[in-house]
DNA sequence: ACCAGTAGTATCACAATGGATACTGTCGGA
DNA sequence: TCCGACAGTATCCATTGTGATACTACTGGT
């Protein structure tokens, strides 16, 4: 989960490799599909992600608006508030993110099957 | 990159982060990727990862079997050879790994852009 | 006789990642 | 007056991931 590669040399399914060190790291692809249905406040993803501490919540979307893929406001209010929305280049993984989504779930219900079979 | 993970208890986002945990790690999301053209033999995959370690390699190809995304076949010959291909559930991730790909790209121009402006 | 190619394994070491816990400061409500 | 909600930091430690290097055993080619 490097901020930026330095250097992308496996030639030619390297594109492939950009794409996953943006969302892999254990939240951010499912912190980028909550972001999917709207922009939400930092306490709200993390009721979202329970079992994310808080510390690994705010370092993934630091990286994710790193990438540039999350735009973080901050409000100058007290309490204080933080809202995370996804950019337009965030919002353009939304495809991907939605067939993860899907076969993650057909996968999942294979694997039950499985189950239930033995 | 654990074999099975123990528990998806992220509820909503579940499947997005099964989807991720077959497919992260460093090289598996590119190794898919060039399988999608056939079978290959594990030095062809090697030349097509110039900087991937060969103990990288066989680790990533033997979790992708474990997760049955890759078949393995050995021949009993001398000199060994070995054919990695894809599964059918393999297969079926496709148009994921081709959407991350296109993304890819079209991210890599994006910075390329950038770059050239600054 | 020697070397390259085949598909690995073994060992060691370091860096990155992930997680637990405790702490900050202000506000409104009970 | 004390507590919880807000959005974090700071610190420390365990686990994993990744990498470098060296080794196996056999064969065919020069």
């Amino acid at each position: 989960m490097l901020k930026t590669k330095k250097r992308y040399d496996c030639a030619a399914g390297c594109p492939v490799e950009v794409t996953l060190d943006l969302i892999d790291g254990k939240w951010k692809g499912v912190i980028v599909y909550h972001l999917l249905s709207g922009t939400l406040r930092f306490n709200e993803i993390r009721r979202k992600l329970p079992s994310a501490t808080q510390r690994m919540l705010t370092r993934q979307l630091r990286e994710l608006e790193e990438c540039g893929l999350v735009l973080r406001t901050v409000y100058a209010q007290v309490p204080p508030r933080v809202d995370y929305a996804l950019t337009e280049e965030g919002r353009s993984l939304e495809e991907i993110v939605r067939a993860m989504h899907a076969w993650g779930e057909r996968r999942l219900e294979r694997l039950a099957q499985v189950q239930a079979a033995a």
